[in-house]
Formats: C-alpha cells, structure tokens, sequence
DNA sequence: TAAAAATACTCCATAGGTATTTTAT
DNA sequence: ATAAAATACCTATGGAGTATTTTTA
C-alpha cells in the first residue's frame, strides 16, 4: 500500500470524478485510473463503481476512504512531530547555571525558552559550582551549563559567553559605600565573604588571584555557600564581597554594589557536551546567547 | 514519507546493524544505507548515530521507530479488513427465506454461516412470500432471497436450487395415513390447508394448479399464513395439505408425510440485486449453494 | 587492520505524460 | 452525441544491485 496513491484516493473520494481529482491532485487523469487499479488489485475487490456518468464508492472504498484519512493523519502528525524535533522545538533540556548567573541569566532564559519554545520541557537548575556542572553534564544530569571557563578536552565543548567585570559589594553604612569606584587594594583590610574555596569556586580563585596581584590577602574570610547568602551576609554587616557585575540584578536592602577600577574580569562560558548534537541542545544554546545580548 | 521505507527502518532499529538488517529485509546493504539517507533529510535531522562499532538511535530515531511500528500495524490492519470485505467474510449480508424453506434450510445456512463466516454480521428472515421477498430485495431490506421462481428481467438474478417435490401432510388419524403413497385425486375430497391465495404464495398456486391438472378442484379450503401454523392446523384435524417434501423436517405430533406418486415439483431459486456485486453476498449465494447440496 | 557503512556507477521497473480508444447515458 | 474513463505507447526518474572506497575502533 502506498501513500501517495491512499493520498489520491481520498481526494478521488472528494471529487467523485476523474478528472477533477486528477487535477487537485496535479497528474493527469489516466495516471489516476491506473492509480485506482492498482489500489483495487492491492484491495483484491473493486473499491469505486464508475461509469462514464456515475459514481459510487462499494464497502471496501468506503472502508479504505476513512482508514486511509487516518494514516495520512498519522503520517502527518509524524512528520510534524519529526520537524519539531528536528528544530529542538520539542523535548527535554536540562540547563545547569552556575552560582552567579542564577539570578541574572536564568530568568531571563526561561522566560525566552517559555515563550520562544513552548513545546519544549525545560528544566532549569540554578546556583551549581564549575566543577559540578561539568560533571553534570558528563554524567547526563545537565545538557547545558552556563559557568565558568573549563579546561577543555574533557568531552565538554565551550563558548565564551560574556567577559564579566568584578565590582565590590558593601554594606551601605561602609565607609566606602558612598563612593563612585574604588581599588582593590582599598579593600584590603576588609573581611570577605566568600564561597568555600574548597569547593572550587571559580569566582573565590579569581577574587584570591586578583587580591594576590594587587599585594595583599584578605586577612578574614567568612565562607557562605550561594551567591545570594553571599549578598545577605554583606547586607548583615559580615564583610565585604567582590562578585561579577551581573549580580547587581539581585539588588538589595543595606547593600551597595561598587565598580572596581582596573577591575579583573570573569569569562561565563556555555558548555555543552562535545558528542550531543540534539536540536534541543543547539536551540537552547542559540536562546542562552540571545538571552546575554539582550540588554536589559 | 513512504511505507517501505519505514518498514526498513523498523527493521533496521530492530537490528542495529545495517548489513543484518539489509539481509532480513532482502536487499543490499548500500540500498539500506540510502533509504535511512532519505528518511533523514526527510526528517530533517540524524535518525541514527552510526559509525562502524556503534549504533545508537537519536531522539528523532526513536519516536519515528514507535510511530512507524504504529503506522505500519494500522496499514497492516486497514489490509487485512479490505482482504476479509473482499472475501466476504466481514460485512453484513440479509437474507430473507419463503416460508418453507424457514424450517429446512434457514437454520443450516445460519449454522453454516455462524463457523464459517464469524466476521460476518448475518440477518435471516423466515416465513416470506416470494413477492414480499422481490420487493425487499429491490429495495434493499435483503442481500440475498431463497424464494420460488421470480419472473426476471425485474433487476433480479435468480438461480435454482433445487427442485422439491410435493408431498401430503395428513393427519395421524387420517384414513390414507397408513400409506407408504398415494396420488393427488385420492385427496380430491378432502378440505385443504393452504396459504391465502391473497397474498400469492407460489406454493398455493402451484397446489392448486396440480389439482386443477389432476380434475378436481379442493372442496373446501382452509387459510393460514405461516408453514407451521399450516403443519399444525393439519395436526389438528383441520384438513390436508401439500407442501414440498423439505418441509418434513418439521415434524409434529399428529402428523404424517406421505409421498404422493407423479407428484408435481416447486422450484426453489436463491435470487440477489442483479447489480449486487458485493463479496459478501456472493459469499451467502455460494454458502446457501451448500447448504441445499448437505444431505442430513 | 578488519569490519562496517558510504559512495560510484549501471540498469531496470515503475509512474507519469500524451494521444487515442472505448463506453455509457 | 458526448463526456468520461480506460488503454497504448513512450519517457524519465528513482531505487536496487555490484564493485569499490572511506572510516573508525
């Protein structure tokens, strides 16, 4: 059985006549006689009672009329489904964020994929360390991770994102909170809020690194595990923090976000993993850029 | 989209491997490869990541594996239906019976009907007259009528039967009871049973035309409509009656059979719609043609 | 290096087109 | 007599086969 014949045949079903069908059908009308015969041999019984003046489908092309509506259905169901898929416009995508990108880049990107792609189930998960997404994406939990730079050739594949400027965070009562910019060496003397270096921060390495170069070592540390935690500790007057500039969005009560001249900076990168070549992986890597030109 | 194509992919997904795969479905292992080429740009996206150890089905791959198996069980199906239409064994198909042929070969034609044809949705109707019974074929109430002879040329094809003798139905009591046979002017005396000429049973006429031909005329006639009531009104001492010999299979308490020497025939027929070229009635035609050639 | 899939090339079957005949009203 | 379907005949496209190359574990 074929389905550009069953295609035919409806439409002959449609028309009662020939001629007309043959020309919806954009063919000539004897290649739709001979069509129909061979639908009648396939059937093994005569499926239309045709004269030159009349016209009458018998049981068996009643039967075949409305079985083959449902096929062709089916197939175009399929085919749709197919196409969605094929442009990661439908199934699952699991997107990790990294500690600082939560309350910045995550919204914002679900919002788009809820809007953009409605068919798609995405599931997101938010405040993850460097390290845990690239496991993560290895062992399958995540398909994208939105973090920091990860050596390469690990089965991960990498694009830089956005270069993110350091800023200080302090409370609003600090000394320094008035100012327009300050240095990191002003802050030397301060307390810092930090994630646990032990569990590999990225971010923890950069600040260290640049207070290393700048000639000192924060001579407190105070260790809170999210980036939100973070800020609430310097609004409660525990210290202060250096985080990447996106992270004013998550604005707060007794805190004041201060530029750092000749600030450090901090790649945010997307990875995904160097063998996955699923649609929904691509889309949702193309919604993550757009998400981070978006200006907002 | 084309079904052989995806039975090639089932079996190809079945497999995970294309020369096996190439082998069951009875072509070349190139011609196999090409097909999943075409399905893909079809799809538009990779169905299958092969390399020459590994096999492994996309996402796409495995959601048009479920529904081509879905589709080709339905074609499979759909096929199936026509081929049971075609053959007669699915459908519906009426028949209408004359009168004595409702004890003799209706119940076998439906007993016959039931184990051979099970997909068959088989009507019978018994005790008709043969007019009522052209009349319902011309207008559709039945497929399919045994009946006595009908004048053609009405859009009615008609083949015979059989040809049924006539026989006596007396009552046990009766003075010619005993008889192993006897003629039909040993009855002319007698008070007949029969249907009302009225409404033109063939077998009345053809009784009355055997009196007429052997010289004498029923003195007394008795009317009843159905063949049983006609069985037991002479059971109950209310007259004679000629039926055809078939009718012996309703015996009764009271009641005796006598063949009747030179007796006079009827002729039964199985008539369908000339234009009738349904499977199904073709299938009852032939099944009746066997049940009258049974011998029980 | 060996097994497996992909490509190159040839051939044929099938589906379509045009011209014409047959058929039924 | 005429409209409509069927047939005859030709052509071309697509799918299959064989031989071969490419790939990867």
């Amino acid at each position: 059985m074929d389905l550009d014949r069953l295609r035919s045949f409806v439409v002959l079903a449609e028309e009662r006549h020939f001629g007309r069908a043959a020309e919806r059908l954009r063919i000539a009308q004897p290649a739709l006689s001979r069509q129909l015969q061979v639908l009648e041999r396939e059937a093994g019984t005569p499926l239309v009672l045709r004269s030159t003046r009349s016209f009458e489908l018998t049981e068996a092309g009643d039967l075949l009329v409305e079985r083959a509506r449902q096929l062709l259905d089916a197939v175009g169901r399929t085919e749709q489904d197919l196409r969605l898929l094929a442009q990661g416009r439908m199934g699952t995508s699991s997107v990790g964020f990294v500690g600082t990108a939560t309350y910045d880049l995550l919204p914002r990107v679900a919002r788009l994929a809820h809007t953009e792609l409605p068919g798609l189930d995405l599931h997101v998960h938010g405040e993850l360390l460097a390290p845990a997404l690239v496991q993560g994406l290895l062992d399958r939990t995540y398909d994208v991770a939105v973090t920091r730079p990860v050596d390469p050739g690990r089965g991960v594949r990498t694009t830089l994102l956005r270069r993110e400027r350091l800023v200080a965070v302090l409370p609003t009562h600090h000394r320094l909170a008035g100012r327009e910019r300050l240095t990191l060496p002003e802050l030397a003397e301060e307390t810092f809020v930090m994630h646990p270096s032990a569990r590999a921060s990225s971010l923890t390495e950069v600040v260290l690194a640049a207070c290393s170069d700048a000639g000192f070592t924060p001579p407190g540390v105070v260790e809170v595990s999210e980036t939100s935690t973070l800020v609430v500790s310097v609004a409660a007057g525990l210290g202060v923090a250096v985080v990447p500039q996106p992270v004013r969005t998550l604005s707060l009560e007794g805190v004041r976000y201060v530029s750092l001249r000749g600030a450090p900076t901090i790649d945010l990168c997307v990875a995904v993993r160097a063998d996955d070549a699923r649609p929904a992986t691509r889309r949702v890597v193309e919604l993550i850029g757009r998400s981070v030109a978006q200006r907002r």
